[in-house]
DNA sequence: TGTCCGCTCTTTTTT
DNA sequence: AGAGCGGACA
């Protein structure tokens, strides 16, 4: 036990850490609070099996759950045992996994190398095809709702023939999930119709060579599950299995993962329930709870010292916690001073809030702080909005992660349809995105006929258009063909050139000119021309870029990725399933930058200055949480995860937030009285009583606040009535109401909606004349 | 039949 | 605020 020393940071682990970290074989479950060093622990762990155990890299799988995550590990893991070592782990999140070794043994798992990844778009334009092919009207199953189900189903790991066995054995999954519909749409609900879509979606993906997100998982899965030699030399290839946020796995990662490790065993999972927020992706917190239970011989170790934030922000994050009924029994402790206290500020509006948080940043960059030491976190992308305006205008560096991403801005969007049709001729979704832009008039009423025809020949769109356009088929839209033969010949062109070795982006510049790309930009934006364009630009250099690196770690197997045809759609699969940060006011080589993004993103990152924006009821926690107490508890764990990114210093602040048109005044989040008290500075607001001013205006308003209802199938039909109850306030049409924002008003129409009741109020004083409110915030007269 | 304009509806988090 | 849809116009 002397050698351990070498790897760089061992000596420095406490003794928890120590153990985790030089744990031997066998499964191990590592409870992680908060700011524990548990990415220390697996990187650390996986420097001292390759340095002091010899372990080959190569056989070590790390699985992250978000790409930022994963680069992150690997910078560290590099750090610790040199580039050339760290080359070989394959340290990445499930589905970048999965897509990697399905472009390897894609013909076993009955798709073609060159695969599409469809992202949600897509499948909701191919679900919208099906709906309307079964005739199902959307007031009875939504494009929303179904692929909401289905996503559901597949997080399961349920193919549709196991689905269908499951609604006839298995009457629990149903109806669990039942109420989850019913609360989320309040539409009608038939499990036998949705199992009806489920396969003919998947038959369809499959017909176009294509995969959603969660099919990479399924198929994934199915294919370790019907070819055993595949499983047996993944498993052989791979003998130490890390997984981080363990929480956060759902069925069918975690069923992935465990036939993968079945064979060693050496599964080791870091992860803490009460950073648990992806549920509604499926994830079940009770994995890594039961984890000990399913493995034999299970070593547990608990991480419950924080190294990270100061004893004022862990108090705060405790106690937050602390008001969460299901959790496992756990306390997480610093030895840290108090710090600083946490300071909190009420607004007026967004844009005041905005000003706020840019005025704190740039006082404490006049004293020596750096831009680099704060990061914003919002409940929503939404939000970062009026942040990105007010440091735009001021100037002030920053990179937001997630909100546009890059691949779905338009104009990237339509030209990497144009690469993927290129690569998989069966694509329908970027077919019809590519067919018509730019304008070749070919419009709706052709694209609907040649649907038709091409259903009725049995042939992808593409074969379908090229035999009417060149085959001479007589058909509805032989007229309107004079604009798509310049495309088609196009196409065929490109083809063969990509299928000649060319280069891809050789291949993207020819689309470009081709199609006239520049001119179509300018005319249809002429606005914002120049921003597009140099977009356009930055997809051109990143291909050139993606051209230079050599694809070769060792599991592009014989060296299979060469053609211009593997590396273009390797580029664009990357494309689909990494988000890269947009860059803002930075100057260059400058990597001193605010930090903004979500709270879900931030996850297992640390900054030593946090400020959390919109703490408002409605916001954080959702709109879409509050009648449900599971998932206040999960926002509440948002909350907790955003406290804990903070190492010295947290700003809380919220707004009367104007949203979706509808002025509703802001309720402070329940969340902020759950800080204790003395831990608060309230110094920058106006009011010094703000907490009880809050206080009454909750009281007040609470007595109006109303569940949303969820009403079935035909109740949604009948939009008109006369009156309505609700929590014993009874509402009228012609009865006179009071608002809380715009004053008196009459009653001219109640509506139901998946939401609750709506009121149509005519407002006499107020400018704004007739509106439609949820009725919350109304009070009889 | 294609395109454009204005009206309506939605309204979380990510791979 | 933005996307998607339907109707009017060319």
């Amino acid at each position: 036990m002397h050698n351990e020393i070498e790897t760089p940071d061992l000596s420095l682990l406490n003794k928890a850490q120590f153990d985790a970290c030089t744990h031997n074989e066998g499964p191990a479950v590592v409870y992680a609070g908060a700011g524990s060093g548990k990415t220390r622990v697996i990187c650390c762990r996986i420097a001292w099996l390759i340095l002091n155990q010899g372990v080959p890299p190569s056989s070590i799988l790390a699985v992250t759950f978000t790409n930022k995550a994963a680069k992150e590990m690997k910078e560290r893991i590099e750090k610790y045992i040199g580039a050339q070592k760290a080359k070989n782990i394959i340290v990445s999140t499930f589905h970048a996994f999965c897509a990697r070794f399905l472009r390897i043994y894609s013909h076993e798992a009955g798709y073609n190398p060159g695969f599409s990844i469809y992202d949600d778009n897509d499948q909701k334009s191919l679900l919208k095809d099906i709906l309307k092919q079964l005739n199902v009207p959307d007031k009875l199953l939504s494009v929303n709702t179904v692929k909401s189900k289905i996503d559901k189903i597949k997080n399961q790991g349920l193919t549709p023939e196991e689905y269908l066995q499951d609604i006839k054995n298995n009457q629990d999954y149903s109806l669990k999930e039942q109420k989850y519909q019913l609360r989320q749409f309040g539409e009608h609900y038939d499990p036998e119709l949705i199992q009806k879509v489920y396969a003919m979606y998947q038959r369809l993906m499959k017909q176009q060579n294509a995969m959603d997100f969660n099919d990479l998982l399924l198929v994934m899965f199915k294919l370790l599950e019907n070819s055993p030699h595949v499983l047996e030399s993944l498993q052989n290839r791979f003998r130490y299995f890390l997984i981080d946020e363990f929480q956060d796995t759902n069925p069918i990662q975690f069923k992935l993962v465990s036939l993968l490790s079945s064979k060693t065993k050496n599964l080791f999972i870091v992860g803490d329930d009460d950073q648990s927020i992806y549920s509604w992706r499926g994830a079940e917190p009770s994995f890594i709870l039961n984890f000990h239970k399913e493995h034999e011989n299970t070593k547990v170790y608990k991480l419950e010292e924080n190294y990270r934030s100061s004893n004022t922000i862990i108090s705060a994050a405790t106690s937050v916690i602390k008001n969460n009924y299901k959790r496992a029994d756990k306390s997480l402790y610093t030895k840290k001073t108090n710090g600083i206290k946490i300071k909190f500020k009420s607004c007026e509006d967004a844009f005041s809030e905005s000003k706020y948080i840019a005025n704190e940043i740039y006082s404490a960059i006049q004293n020596e702080e750096k831009f680099s030491d704060f990061c914003i976190l919002y409940r929503t992308n939404a939000q970062s909005r009026s942040l990105e305006d007010e440091l735009r205008r001021r100037m002030m560096p920053y990179i937001i992660y997630g909100s546009v991403r890059f691949y779905e801005r338009a104009e990237i969007k339509i030209l990497l349809a144009y690469l993927k049709l290129i690569i998989n001729t069966t694509d329908e979704a970027s077919f019809q995105k590519v067919i018509n832009t730019p304008r070749r008039g070919f419009g709706d009423k052709a694209l609907q006929n040649l649907k038709d025809l091409s259903i009725q020949r049995k042939e992808t769109l593409l074969k379908t258009l090229n035999e009417v356009v060149f085959g001479g088929i007589e058909n509805d839209i032989t007229r309107s063909i004079s604009g798509v033969k310049e495309f088609m010949m196009s196409y065929q062109k490109w083809r063969s050139n990509l299928d000649s070795h060319n280069k891809p982006s050789q291949i993207l510049a020819e689309i470009i000119s081709d199609i006239k790309f520049e001119a179509y930009l300018k005319t249809t934006h002429p606005e914002d021309f120049d921003e597009r364009w140099l977009n356009v630009i930055e997809l051109k250099n990143a291909i050139v870029e993606f051209e230079h690196i050599q694809i070769d770690d060792e599991f592009n197997f014989e060296n299979k990725i060469q053609t211009g045809i593997e590396k273009l759609s390797k580029f664009i699969e990357q494309a689909m399933l990494t988000v890269e940060p947009t860059v803002v006011n930075v100057q260059q080589g400058n990597a001193n930058a605010i930090t903004l993004m979500t709270i879900h993103s931030a996850k297992g990152l640390e900054f030593p200055k946090v400020i959390i924006a919109g703490l408002e009821e409605g916001v954080l926690p959702h709109q879409n949480s509050l009648d449900s107490p599971e998932a206040i508890e999960e926002e509440r764990r948002l909350m907790y995860v955003a406290i804990t990114r903070a190492k010295e210093k947290l700003i809380l602040t919220n707004c009367k937030r104007n949203r979706f048109k509808d002025f509703l005044p802001a309720q402070e989040s329940r969340f902020i009285s759950e800080i204790p008290f003395e831990v608060i500075d309230y110094a920058d607001n106006q009011n010094k009583n703000i907490k009880k001013e809050f206080g009454k205006i909750n009281t007040i308003e609470q007595k109006f606040v109303d569940k949303p209802r969820i009403f079935k199938g035909d109740d949604l039909l009948k939009q008109e009535m006369n009156s309505t109850q609700n929590d014993g306030v009874t509402w009228r049409k012609g009865q006179r109401v009071k608002h809380k924002v715009f004053g008196d008003g009459i009653i001219r129409e109640i509506e139901k909606s998946s939401q609750g009741y709506r009121l149509k109020i005519k407002f006499e004083k107020s400018s704004i004349g007739e509106k439609t409110l949820i009725h919350t915030y109304v009070q009889p007269a």
